[in-house]
DNA sequence: TCAAAAACGATCAAAATCAATCGCAAACGA
DNA sequence: TCGTTTGCGATTGATTTTGATCGTTTTTGA
């Protein structure tokens, strides 16, 4: 399908390296290689463009943004390397979506990567709760269905009754579910209780589940319980993941898939 | 009925070149070909037409909107163009809010001039279908309510029939409306139809509307037709708003205000 | 401090895209 | 009917962008 026949222009692919400096604070040479799928000269050459237009600074490995005052340290910071997973998720779960999809993202960082892997899909219809995956699509991509709601500030989404206004009226073919914590015994559990009802209600609207989660999420258990395991149909996590979690969602019949 | 033996005429063309670009935000030659089953040559030549004309910005491997954020030029002119003026109107409006109100903002520069003065206020209750707004009061200020649907990339809203589902259970004190064109005759008008239903639909949720529109909308015509001089109650504008489209407007009962 | 590893910049060749030109065919007006 | 105009497609040489290579610089870790 239209997928990703032809390449971006290039003025698209420097928004995009911009908007993901922007966002992230700082974005590494090699990690913009990998997500515009271009060589490093390119992105080295797209750098020196947006250095001199003064809307990045370069440094050695990467690049920063000018607008926040985060400097070098952020390359060795924590985040950042769980950044590396939460990427390597997203990449898998990028290759389960097919032509024409539609698909829906809740809020939170691994979304949010996945959000950034749909840029050049114009073929896909998204539906999310997460205002940055919007702004990150706000250019171009899929055509883009917000469910509305109350904006809950800490995780930048939307939730609560009036999400469930418009998610009922939508279905999807698959929802990319992140979450705070997934507990064996406790199920999936996030901080917000209108964050948990809304991927409840979404959850009923989906063909396919799929959990994306990095190992550190594992036996972690939050204050508000949603969904059930029985309606996640696919886990996605990484490497770090304990093999009795995996053992023991596998025999519940839960694909565990690990990057 | 359009003869399918026969292509589209030239301007055709050329139009739909200039709506695939302005919706998609860039489009890439290959893919015009494609879709409008033309040569290279001319879909380059229609490129050339349309960049003369100032409607597009060609690119290496195609073109990118004006009026896109791509396009910063452009979009920056054009905000700060009549800026002064509406920040006028923002402080005028800003003046009518009372505490612990609800209210509506559309998209538009003006009312995203009125979204920045709203950061301090944390009694508010703010319901916007514009993602701008929202992005401005997405760390501080009032409680922020987004309308949901389908976004609208050019004007960076929320619009279509997914928006009243939210829309329509609740309830604002003032609705605070930016137009595209305001004419006696021809009454609030704007490019895009789902726009105009957006618009109609807190109308008539809203105790009081609210147009906020400098001088250069006056008389002036768009697509869709939305709303009516009826239902407005206060317009506010700048000084060079020709006296008699006051003096007119007031004999209908609507109240104008000049800042 | 020194050596290995990673990242960098310069350069070149390949690929993609572009501009200019030509010829053809349909539409038009005398 | 005939010459002119206009729009289109095809060809070809020029230009731009991109990816690969290689020597140099910077960073890292002992």
């Amino acid at each position: 399908m239209i997928r990703e026949a032809h390449p971006a222009l290039a003025p698209q692919r420097r928004e995009r390296i911009r908007t993901m400096i922007r966002d992230g604070g700082v974005a590494r040479v090699e990690d913009l290689r990998k997500t515009l799928k271009v060589s490093v000269a390119t992105i080295r050459r797209d750098l020196e463009i947006l250095e001199e237009e003064g809307k990045v600074r370069r440094v050695h490995g990467g690049a920063v943004s000018t607008e926040s005052r985060l400097e070098e340290a952020v390359f060795e910071n924590k985040t950042h390397l769980s950044a590396s997973e939460k990427q390597k998720i997203a990449e898998e779960a990028y290759k389960l979506i097919e032509a024409d999809e539609a698909i829906y993202l809740n809020g939170g960082s691994t979304t949010l990567f996945l959000a950034r892997l749909l840029r050049d899909r114009n073929d896909l219809t998204l539906v999310t709760n997460s205002l940055q995956a919007a702004i990150e699509l706000s250019d171009s991509g899929p055509r883009v269905i917000l469910t509305g709601g109350e904006l809950r500030r800490i995780s930048q989404t939307m939730v609560g009754p009036l999400t469930s206004a418009v998610l009922e009226q939508v279905r999807v073919d698959k929802a990319f579910m992140g979450t705070m914590g997934m507990c064996l015994k406790h199920g999936l559990t996030t901080t917000d209780p209108n964050e948990a009802y809304s991927n409840d209600v979404i959850s009923k609207q989906a063909g396919k589940v799929i959990l994306l989660a990095d190992s550190s999420k594992a036996e972690k258990v939050c204050f508000a319980r949603f969904g059930d395991w029985d309606a996640v149909d696919l886990l996605i996590s990484d490497k770090k993941l304990p093999q009795k979690f995996a053992k023991s969602l596998r025999k519940r019949g839960i694909k565990v898939r690990l990057s």
